[in-house]
DNA sequence: GAAAATCTCTGACTAAAGTCAGAGAATGGA
DNA sequence: TCCATTCTCTGACTTTAGTCAGAGATTTTC
């Protein structure tokens, strides 16, 4: 790896260290410990936050966190109740003074921005921010997860409706789902198959599948990347993962066919080295087949 | 200010910060708490290094630093000794265990940064690198702070060879600051006028100075930005506060010359209002003048 | 040469952060 | 229904971080 971009990763890592430092030291400046006012924050950026989740969330102890939320009840910040849905979790939520907490910490946080923005000019600001919205977006895409699971789970379904929607826009005969379908949530269980989800924090923002046909060739499918993820490589990189799967499935080659209107897939396609064949099955939307030798 | 830029901002804080704690673990994972950490860490950078400035640089308390150092020496990572300069003052070096504990959090520094690229493909490495870099470069603009110093200061007189030895590079006629000089250190110090020097994080990098020419006339000179700080609003936020200064001082109107070669410079005094006028004085590098009404 | 200032260290603290082992209540699955 | 699991709380800790008031050695200033 480069070591110049390697040198210019730990020098922004550095800088903006320090910058973080700043932003801790305005919510300390409130006078209540940091652990407290992270608490706080969570509470007031989610409606209902259950103990749980917050745990995970900050990385706590649930003894350490515990005792934090009872101080916070001392206080009159907030307030804690039982959860209708499980009574072994409890709920956080903040009450008006907590609110009235939460606000002063979102202005200092406001207050950290403008200082930050406040002495560069106009145009400054702008490539600022526009430079900041780059970082951060490529920050996200590299921490991208794809794992496989269910194709029947929640994640999984929402891609799919996403992907059927955006086909059914796209495709100029328009796309049904149920319309000379080779593809159900069966055939992407393995050992049938497999179904791939992308994640970035936490969020879905793309999926894939992989089919059995027979002992020696798979077939990709269902191969989606949100609009908001775009460009970040996330497509390719669940290619990576569905060809990997594929070899460890023993299989030799893998196939995928394709619409004409998807012709941002076709250049995916074309550069992961598929090779164009002849029709391979009888998909109504397909215009294209391709294969790849494993 | 802008609302969505603000949100930028902020939503950038939020992300890197958890960066920078997966930073702080990666520290941590060594073992030492984050403060000897720390203190290990500048040690390794700097060859040699006194108490007093590793307690301004990390901010701390003499007590808690004394304690730490002491922590080390017990650890058999570092040594102190009495400065040859100054018997009061204690030097910080790190022994060659030291040195491998030193080396051991720089492989963690790149190994951190290498985990952020290696997820990326080429390109977007490269995107990430340039992004970060404008970041970095615009977040030390903002923090260029600006004040009023003896010219025979050693950053003031830093300032000038720089500016002298650039004058003297780009003049046709190259420059020697001795030849029909109109400015001397006296010129610039109190009430007969003023110096100013720009920091970005200690380091100098502009300069600028205000003569009183008589009791409603000032004269602007020495306007200096670093190579590296150029394009920043630095020269420009000089201007802000020499101009500023000078109302203070009650002038009514500023005066400057320059060479023909300091295109930027000229375009510098026409965006600020700055009106051409007839030669004021005799100094023989001066090609155009300059007046501004305060 | 004396007084003021500077630098470091020590002792005596406090507060914050975090860990660990269990107890008690509620839930889910066999 | 019962047993394992999950979630939260409590008590009893430790470590880290940080503060404050001097004392002692040295240097600087007048």
């Amino acid at each position: 790896m480069d070591p110049l971009q390697i040198e210019c990763v730990r020098s922004f890592n550095r800088l903006v260290s320090q910058r973080i430092g700043a932003l801790d030291d305005s919510y300390l400046a409130r006078g209540r410990p940091l652990g407290e006012a992270r608490v706080i924050f969570e509470a007031g950026l989610a409606e209902r936050l259950d103990l749980r989740r917050l745990r995970e969330k900050l990385g706590l102890d649930s003894g350490y966190l515990s005792r934090l939320v009872r101080s916070l009840e001392a206080q009159g910040i907030a307030e804690v109740a039982k959860s209708a849905e499980d009574g072994r979790v409890r709920e956080l939520r903040l009450t008006a003074k907590g609110r009235a907490e939460f606000e002063a910490y979102d202005a200092a946080s406001d207050r950290l921005a403008e200082a930050i923005l406040a002495p560069l000019a106009a145009p400054l600001r702008k490539r600022l921010a526009t430079a900041m919205a780059e970082v951060e977006r490529l920050l996200r895409a590299g921490a991208v997860e794809i794992t496989i699971e269910p194709a029947g789970s929640a994640d999984a379904r929402w891609c799919l409706q996403q992907y059927y929607s955006e086909l059914a826009k796209r495709f100029d005969e328009g796309f049904d789902p149920s319309v000379g379908s080779t593809f159900g949530e069966d055939d992407a269980t393995p050992p049938a198959g497999w179904f791939l989800v992308a994640r970035s924090g936490g969020e879905a923002v793309g999926c894939g599948a992989l089919k059995r046909l027979d002992d020696t060739t798979g077939e990709i499918k269902r191969v989606w990347t949100a609009a908001s993820a775009r460009g970040l490589g996330v497509a390719s990189r669940i290619m990576d993962r569905l060809e990997a799967q594929a070899c460890a499935a023993g299989f030799k080659k893998v196939l995928l066919d394709t619409n004409r209107a998807l012709v941002e897939a076709h250049a995916l396609y074309s550069n992961r080295s598929y090779r164009e064949i002849g029709r391979y099955n009888d998909n109504p939307y397909a215009h294209h087949w391709f294969e790849k030798a494993l």
